[in-house]
DNA sequence: GAGAACGGTTCCGTAGGACCG
DNA sequence: ACGGTCCTACGGAACCGTTCT
């Protein structure tokens, strides 16, 4: 029919090819590989059978084309390695693939410049919506965002007081949970192991510590000071803290960490000293890593629902594509995992609690 | 000049409207952006400045249907979240980065069929090159890829031994560098905690056994049948294992674990039955997870280059893009971290050699 | 079933200026 | 000063493979 022929092996066979080869038109292919129940029968199979023995499959670029939809979800994510969110990730993927969407994953270095570009460029390449995880400057986003306005996007780990299209935590109850519970414990000096709490977007790290110490003074219980240090996340981070905090020489009982990678640390360099971990002072974290309750001893942690967040925000993405729902928020519940890493106060020995109740 | 003034908000900027902006065809457009060295510079300047006017982007799908390059590369990936794939995926991404490429991700559950679908999924959409991670039937996969001559393929984590494509360790050889450190240590009765190593495609558990028991018929060390699990990977498995050792009575002084996750999940399992480790029991185990150096005790254990396998894959995968490179394999060298979880025999307190060479 | 989008890229051709003898 | 050649910058148009009217 046309000059196709020329090269009989190179190119992978396309619709064309298979219409002239059922003697059908392409639209009728088209129609057979999309919507098969308006074909008849008999003409599906002599489409099927040149589908078969040329080895067809779409091109995705050409039906993205004319689509205008690429069944593809871009992800841009900060720090990839460096903490969680290759759960989120995990959480992200898993639903969107159940509805036929790929992700597209970009993880550039952030340094205030290369995160909107990779942005950018996620939203040339025609993602059909786009998750963020890890900004910190959300506004510049928004303006990027702000040019194509049928693209959804989900702001993952954001704040959820602070505008829309957040899939975030109630960082401040979660505060209020952790020192809950050393208070509980009868905790009535403590010191904190924390993240940096300046800056434009450290919103998890400061509403979670001021929901800490909104949850302290209510409760009666003295944050000393001289023992809390801000560092990044990371075990040696924990390590050389727990060792500020040990020269300090304070003498609270329990120290609130911001994240499990930290409290590790800390737990690490409190023993390297030779100091227990519950016995002489207490741990509790937030996070729930996979490592978490196999730690010695195991964590005493607030459990973050970080896969779900992934989870939740593909669902938001995913119907943002065909209705046109408003600017939307969720918050997720985390809840607290009892584990050995803080005892009551006054106590020798480790507390029992929640030991069957591992995960 | 067309009819594309019927709404002159929804649409983005196409090539045409530049070009019509600017008075240059759009072939002029085109050229500007991607070959600036061919347009002279005062129309250069005109097509800039309505390509900032109109916010004009490229259209990622039109532009690989006519270029027939996506710059996309396709990662399918068994078993995410569950072991450390996600650092071979950030190696990955890193790299082809810098290129220009971005990662289309998939992560099925693998049955022995959704894992072939998701990969002709990916083929069809049609990426430039293809990363396999925990692929157990290789066979099926090249069968699916050899449809696709262009495209390059890696395996990563295949077996390097056993055909092309594949960036892998020499499995045999990190079981010989175990082995070879518990002998050293002076232990001469040992058991195994490790994965399964039947199947298909258990090439990794197996091999690394193989080269285990192959070291320790050289180095006179006994592998006691009764102290040696075959289990899956993961910390509650290791724990679980440790209990069914101790119960086993073999008197074993040492324990091989297949990975950290076993072993940290072993140790703890030791530990809560008041077994030591190392003065009681040694544990040697492989990966060098992020925080195996962090445990308590710090475990002694073959780092793998987890992240260079991911980076070594881009740089195999770009590479095939452009030249032809035959297929090649690569085997990546690891290495033993020596911490504080295994000892040498007969003493009593653990061994503080390579306390300072922590990472 | 025919044919027009979809939005780029690239080949081909040509107008016009520079340069040569 | 003039005709021819080369080169550069650009326009025109075919083409990529689908979908949808």
């Amino acid at each position: 029919m046309n000059q196709n022929a020329r090269t009989s092996v190179a190119r992978p066979a396309s619709l064309a090819d298979v219409a002239a080869m059922a003697g059908v038109s392409t639209g009728t292919v088209s129609r057979t590989l999309s919507r098969p129940e308006m074909i008849s029968e008999e003409t599906r199979q002599r489409v099927m059978l040149a589908v078969q023995k040329l080895g067809y499959v779409v091109n995705g670029a050409a039906r993205a084309l004319a689509m205008r939809r690429s069944h593809t979800i871009g992800a841009v994510i900060l720090k990839f390695g460096s903490s969680n969110f290759a759960q989120v990730v995990e959480g992200l993927e898993s639903e969107v693939a159940k509805k036929g969407y790929t992700l597209l994953l970009s993880a550039p270095v952030p340094d205030g410049k290369t995160e909107f570009a990779a942005l950018a460029a996620m939203l040339a390449r025609g993602v059909d919506a786009i998750a963020l995880l890890g900004f910190e400057g959300l506004e510049q986003a928004s303006d990027i965002l702000s040019r194509y306005p049928g693209i959804p996007h989900a702001h993952l780990w954001g704040n959820p007081l602070g505008g829309g299209h957040c899939i975030g935590l109630d960082e401040a109850h979660n505060g209020h949970i952790a020192l809950n519970h050393v208070a509980d414990l009868g905790h009535r000096e403590i010191g904190l192991v924390w993240g940096h709490v300046q800056g434009p977007l450290r919103y998890r790290s400061r509403h979670r510590m001021l929901g800490v110490k909104a949850a302290a003074k209510k409760r009666g219980v003295r944050i000393v000071d001289a023992a809390c240090v801000h560092t990044e996340h990371g075990f040696e981070q924990g390590r050389i803290a727990a060792e500020q905090v040990l020269a300090a020489r304070t003498g609270v009982t329990a120290l609130l960490c911001a994240s499990d990678y930290l409290a590790v640390g800390t737990i690490r360099g409190l023993q390297q000293n030779g100091v227990r971990v519950p016995e002489d002072i207490s741990v509790v974290s937030f996070n729930d890593n996979d490592f978490s309750a196999y730690m010695n001893p195991p964590l005493t942690t607030v459990h973050l629902p970080i896969r779900e967040v992934g989870m939740k925000a593909a669902h938001y993405l995913l119907s943002g594509l065909d209705e046109d729902v408003g600017e939307d928020t969720y918050v997720l519940e985390a809840s607290l995992k009892v584990r050995d890493s803080c005892a009551a106060v006054e106590t020798e020995k480790p507390v029992v609690r929640g030991r069957k109740k591992r995960v």
